[in-house]
DNA sequence: AAAATATTTTAGACTTGTCTAAAATTAATA
DNA sequence: TATTAATTTTAGACAAGTCTAAAATATTTT
């Protein structure tokens, strides 16, 4: 069985590995969990010794094909909860991330498949981040993130990647949630920045930070 | 703030004090924890130096008011999330309480607000045991244990005190649930057993081990 | 390619919660 | 009441997870 700790580091090497195949290093899980080197070092042995990473000395580790299973049921788990939050008990999209990141470690299979099921099967989470399946599966929906994108057109934000209360209050001040469609009418080579305008011909400036928080996904 | 160690022996401590206003001896709290004696006495200073329970050495402890408030908060969370998973999830009554006992810890007191109003706010668990109140007020509704009653008559099942799986399903199996409806015909002064009868006519026999779990009501 | 810098790992210590075995205290018995 | 028995506490140790400071390894700069 699994820690919840291990189950933390676990998820977070997991991030730190989607979109790079590199191996994930020690000084980028210290950050993101907030904690010492010394200490990732310490715990990414145990991981090793449970074949859950793959570690290499001052190389850092790859997770292997099981610890990401044990990442995506995690993460799986944190998307139901959230939904939970937000369709059941009505709680704004900004607020559920850390009550989920509680509730997560509660495992359960059987609980998990119920709730799955009392929520209607959702395939996506409230910020838009698809909810892996029972065999660890997530269906992307060819989402891509907004700073990659080359071509002006019209898109549909389906989700973000930071999801931090000031970072989601900042998005819904300028009209930006999950599912608003909006065309690129302007985009600057020299800072990445661009120039976006909706439906409502309200437009918004967006920075490189922004937009690489951002996933979209053509529309139309 | 409390660790959910340390919910867990207020919680037992608490449960151990109703009925009873003398102290809670070390062993008891070991037996109901599995743990050992030295372990508690351990958790005990910890407790008593938060004022969370009044120590004496040797004799066992008190709950303080505040220990008491702590106590009846995780109380309360246990029983709403009971609550939820055979509600809205469909778990059956001997099924929900090893849950709880995980889902209880996640503490925010918003998240168990909106909880309590998404159930309608239930006043009764699926054990029939009473939710206390965002005051930690318990509103017993006159129960008493089946054992202490002294005079024949018409009762009403509200609850049970034991929440074992195998103690639940012994009494489905007799077709005692919570909102059972039977008459006491018969009570042995020898060995404290009765003999008890449904409206359906069918009668069932009860020892002291039994009765001594039964929360009932008078009906009529 | 050697020196300087940055990163990672080790070493040793701390906290929480647990344990066993021994000492202290209380309760029971003869 | 003195001795035996039972219970409780202390002492010392362990595991998980964390930390700081020092040593080891990589990377960058000159």
């Amino acid at each position: 069985m699994t820690t919840s700790t291990e189950e933390n580091y676990l998820k977070a090497i997991y991030h730190l590995s989607t979109g790079n195949q590199n191996s994930v290093l020690t000084s980028a899980i210290a950050g993101s969990l907030s904690t010492s080197s010394a200490s990732v070092t310490d715990m990414i042995k145990k991981l090793s010794d449970k074949n859950m990473v793959e570690y290499e000395r001052y190389r850092g580790v790859k997770i292997t094909r099981k610890g990401e299973k044990v990442a995506l049921s995690i993460i799986r788990r944190h998307r139901l909860w959230e939904v939970f939050l937000m369709d059941k008990l009505k709680f704004k999209w900004d607020e559920v991330h850390d009550l989920a990141e509680e509730l997560e470690h509660v495992s359960s299979d059987e609980m998990t498949r119920r709730l799955d099921a009392y929520l209607g099967f959702p395939k996506f989470d409230p910020h838009g981040d698809p909810i892996p399946d029972t065999n660890g599966k997530v269906h992307t929906n060819g989402q891509v993130l907004l700073s990659d994108i080359i071509k002006k057109g019209k898109y549909i934000l389906c989700g973000v990647n930071d999801h931090s209360p000031s970072f989601l209050q900042y998005l819904e001040k300028k009209g930006l949630v999950p599912g608003s469609v909006f065309s690129i009418v302007e985009m600057d080579e020299y800072d990445n920045s661009m120039q976006i305008i909706f439906s409502n011909k309200k437009s918004i400036f967006i920075s490189k930070e922004i937009s690489k928080n951002l996933l979209v996904r053509n529309h139309e």
